[in-house]
DNA sequence: TGCACTTTGGCAACAGCGTTGCTTAAGTGG
DNA sequence: CCACTTAAGCAACGCTGTTGCCAAAGTGCA
């Protein structure tokens, strides 16, 4: 593997598994654990423990990352009675993705490395209204300026986070609200085109679910990350893993019916999440405005079965506490009728990490993700060993 | 592979693969396909091509499967200017599974081959709530007499499909309303125990929405499957793959909010589904039960971007109209709203498959499911080749 | 009737994956 | 000083899907 070629994770496109999709897939999940492990590190013997692959198939596959650049011997531990292990730790600095925020009257890009970390920064004025041409510009005049932070090492790719409606298969927009002249731009082609960078698009709110999705200590969790601000929307993780279904449409929090016979949405129909929402929020009642998202919070966690919710977005993060309070209520409740199943208790609410810059560390993610495997749900279930 | 051990779909624990797993994965790729064939049969050329893998991988493990008597070669296809493809099929006979439906006042069993065919079915009254011991006697009753009909083939293993909640993963029942001596009985290990079989556990509804999504045109398929009879459950399939949540909880469709200020429901908060959906029922105004039901199905589109929507259940079953027209309305409403994108068009509503035994015939999915390779959703999404 | 062509599918050799068996490295503890 | 334990690498191996080649079995035109 050579320079921007890392294209692990085998098994895109066609389902049928061979012998490159296998090494991939294993490499990918070394680079996932080693990313986990963060500053401290992991011994070779703790990777196969937790791939469940023989120690000499540790050995080769770190081997390989580390000719690559991509991992380096980091000390060794405290012995145990015999030989000190080896810890093995990440080189974030090996490559570099570029993630990317357009947002309705701001841009803002993030340089980050490997482990997601943001290096640099930047942020300019954008009307996402004006049109393509304009987008364009300032996107490819932002990404090119971050490049240099990445000081000779490979950007692997840029992601693209967007507000409206669009597909993220083919990178096409959809008819974004305010804006019907984007309807059908391929922008993540004609972006690819101007930077001669892979592009990814995605809405923002999954991006940002992505983004958070790297923080939970294992690959099993699911939450539901809710995002309040001029609109509502939520990006949903499942397993681990980022659900989009399947024309990237879900997630649409915000016109959820908790009231079917309460006041007329924008949308046509009556008692959407969002209407009641931002409508106690334009009174200045923050703690209904709480409550109409703690009810559809509640739906999400009764119908999903989630670990846990995250709240983020503008009206949110200027008044946190009314919103955590209201949520936090609502789900103490839900738990409470549903009478505690053995390891009981509510689903903790808590505040998206990342504050304003949550969507572009999240859309750089959207590039870093599919190299450090894709943890995607298990099989169906098997029956079990009798 | 001898006898009863059909332990494909490698993967399973640990996320590491190895040459077995990557084996297990490919041979049930080409059953998957062979069962999805069905009677016509696909040729070696067309797996090859649905797979990725080569003709010649396809030919080894097709003369694998033959070899096993799972597959078999069935006359040939016409000529299109070369040498005529070869058939194979699935050979239906060659295994069954047992699919065992507890409700609370009958037991339904069904023994099905391969392709998921009932050959035989079993009916006897049960009393669920009087207690383990009664209701595994009988259960074990049944099965041993179903086994009769599978005339020497192995019996992979028995499916079972219970109401209240439980834990598909340790096969353990969690308080079922009315019988709380359930709680936390061990019905999976008891059964198997009884039986000297492998049993699999889980929630009726997500049985019956695994027995309909092997009708699926192709393995992408996206629906929710809402089951209205004593109470209002869902099954929720998921790009292809039943979606259970980390604790069987996923699918609780009868406790989501659509009237915050609603009617008190039994579960002690308001404007549930179940309760808007029964007290109609009860007053004898489906139209009115049917629009509650869906306002929820609206919801469940919106947020999951589903394919399709299913309906069953015995209050529905008896009389569906008004049920597959209300909601039929509710998505339609919703496609106007959202505009019709591209594709547009409202989400089809259909009655679920299979009728009263649709639970029964999905426990017998629960055994097979797992051979014909798990489906489960893609990775969360990789750089687009620019 | 014959021959060129196309398509299907098997045989044999092969590269590369993780695994196994064994050895070396590098500590602890009596 | 030596037995013991733990970590990690080397070499040989089994098995996967792949590649290159060839036989089988049709069509279609001369």
């Amino acid at each position: 593997m050579s320079s921007n070629d890392l294209s692990f994770a085998g098994f895109s496109g066609s389902p049928g598994a061979n012998l490159p999709a296998l090494r991939g897939h294993n490499t990918a999940l070394v680079l996932g654990l080693l990313r986990a492990a963060g500053e401290e590190g992991v011994s070779r013997l703790e990777l196969a423990a937790h791939t469940g692959l023989t120690p000499q198939a540790v050995s080769k596959i770190t081997a390989r990352l580390r000719a690559e650049g991509l991992a380096a011997e980091a000390g060794r531990r405290a012995s145990t009675g015999g030989k000190p292990a080896t810890v093995l730790r990440l080189v974030p600095g090996a490559r570099h993705a570029v993630g990317l925020h357009l947002d309705r009257d701001e841009l803002t890009a993030v340089l980050t490395d490997l482990a997601g970390e943001a290096v640099a920064v930047r942020r300019a004025p954008l009307d996402f209204e004006a049109g393509a041409e304009q987008v364009l510009t300032t996107a490819a005049r932002e990404v090119t300026a971050l490049r240099a932070g990445a000081d000779g090492s490979p950007v692997l790719g840029v992601g693209v986070a967007c507000p409206g409606p669009l597909d993220h298969t083919t990178g096409v927009l959809h008819r974004v609200t305010g804006a019907p002249h984007w309807d059908g731009f391929p922008l993540r082609d004609a972006l690819a085109a101007r930077l001669g960078l892979p592009v990814v698009l995605d809405k923002d709110t999954n991006a940002a679910a992505l983004g958070l999705a790297q923080d939970l200590p294992r690959a099993a969790g699911s939450f539901g990350y809710l995002h309040l601000g001029t609109g509502l929307g939520a990006g949903l993780v499942l397993g681990g893993s980022l659900y989009r279904g399947p024309r990237t449409g879900a997630g649409e929090f915000g016109h959820q019916t908790v009231q079917w016979d309460g006041p007329r949405c924008g949308c046509g129909r009556r008692g959407c999440i969002e209407a009641l929402c931002l409508a106690a929020v334009a009174r200045g009642d923050l703690p209904a405005a709480a409550r109409a998202l703690g009810v559809g919070a509640a739906n999400l966690v009764e119908l999903l079965d989630i670990d846990r919710v995250l709240l983020g977005g503008r009206t949110v993060l200027d008044h946190p506490e009314p919103f955590l309070d209201g949520v936090t209520e609502a789900l103490t409740d839900l738990a409470r009728t549903r009478g505690g199943t053995g390891a009981g208790g509510a689903v903790p609410v808590a505040l998206a990490r990342g504050g304003a810059r949550a969507v572009a560390d999240g859309a750089a993610e959207l590039v870093l993700a599919p190299l450090f495997g894709a943890r995607g749900p298990g099989p169906a279930g098997g029956p079990g060993a009798s």
